[in-house]
DNA sequence: AATGATCTCAACCGCGATACT
DNA sequence: TAGTATCGCGGTTGAGATCAT
């Protein structure tokens, strides 16, 4: 292909997120690349999908992990290793993303001073790749550590263990499509968004955006002055 | 206060899987 | 069935923030 489009690559900036928000909630959470060609962003499909699903999803807790999500990564990492979409399925409101930087930050770490702990107290003699024992939970490897599949075998009990470890009603399953969130469920957010769309919410009418989705994530771009104050919306009414 | 080391996290890349034509 | 487009995942990078000296 001669043509050859300006791709922006880089940091996001406000206007493109605001951007690719409003075309996401008028055509919804797919089709990536349609989406990213309408929107009239300069960007990839992918890169719009990385960007709603890491940052602008509304669904995403945002701050620290809990001591018990803490925990239940390294459970799940353990049974799992580097599939960090599952782990993160187990985990709503996080994504693979910010679990495997977190897995690579704290509990690389961790994991190498449990190992180092080992070593003092164990000879050092024994091989290190023989993780066979039940230890795997404890001292997981350093990244890319093998799916352990033993674990696998013994799992049925192993999320609902997990589970009560993470607290009550945090842990949903994909597999059984079971679902029990303390955060606002990406359903409940769009049903509340079909709803205010249903009155008369036009892509005409576009500055009173402000549905729950907006209130949502309060201290996000939807509440920003430039919004408010900007009033470059061609973009949005053509 | 300046500077270097370390940490954090958003974003990109490559590749395989899946869907579509 | 083959070719192409798109999506999603895991690995990696790099800029900015924070900490230590």
């Amino acid at each position: 292909m001669v043509q050859e489009e300006i791709i922006r690559k880089g940091p996001w900036t406000e206007q493109e997120d605001v951007q690719l928000v409003f075309y996401v909630k008028m055509f919804g959470d797919g089709r990536w690349d349609f989406l990213a060609k309408v929107s009239g962003l300069k960007r990839t499909g992918k890169s719009c999908r990385l960007r709603w699903v890491n940052y602008l999803n509304p669904a995403l807790k945002r701050g620290k992990m809990t001591p018990q999500e803490e925990h239940l990564v390294l459970q799940l990492h353990s049974k799992y290793g580097n599939r960090w979409s599952k782990i993160a399925g187990k985990l709503p409101g996080r994504t693979d993303n910010e679990i495997k930087n977190y897995w690579r930050t704290h509990m690389r770490k961790q994991a190498q001073d449990q190992r180092n702990k080992n070593k003092a107290s164990i000879s050092p003699s024994s091989s290190f790749s023989n993780s066979s024992s039940n230890s795997s939970a404890n001292s997981p490897t350093v990244d890319s550590m093998p799916v352990n599949e033993q674990n696998e075998r013994n799992s049925n009990d192993g999320l609902e263990h997990l589970q009560l470890a993470a607290g009550e009603n945090t842990v949903y399953d994909h597999e059984s499509g079971e679902k029990n969130m303390m955060v606002y469920s990406i359903d409940e957010i769009w049903k509340e968004v079909e709803s205010s769309e249903d009155t008369d919410q036009t892509m005409n009418k576009l500055p009173v955006m402000a549905s729950p989705l907006w209130d949502y994530c309060p201290d996000t771009l939807w509440m920003t002055d430039y919004y408010y104050d900007n009033q470059d919306i061609s973009f949005f009414t053509g």
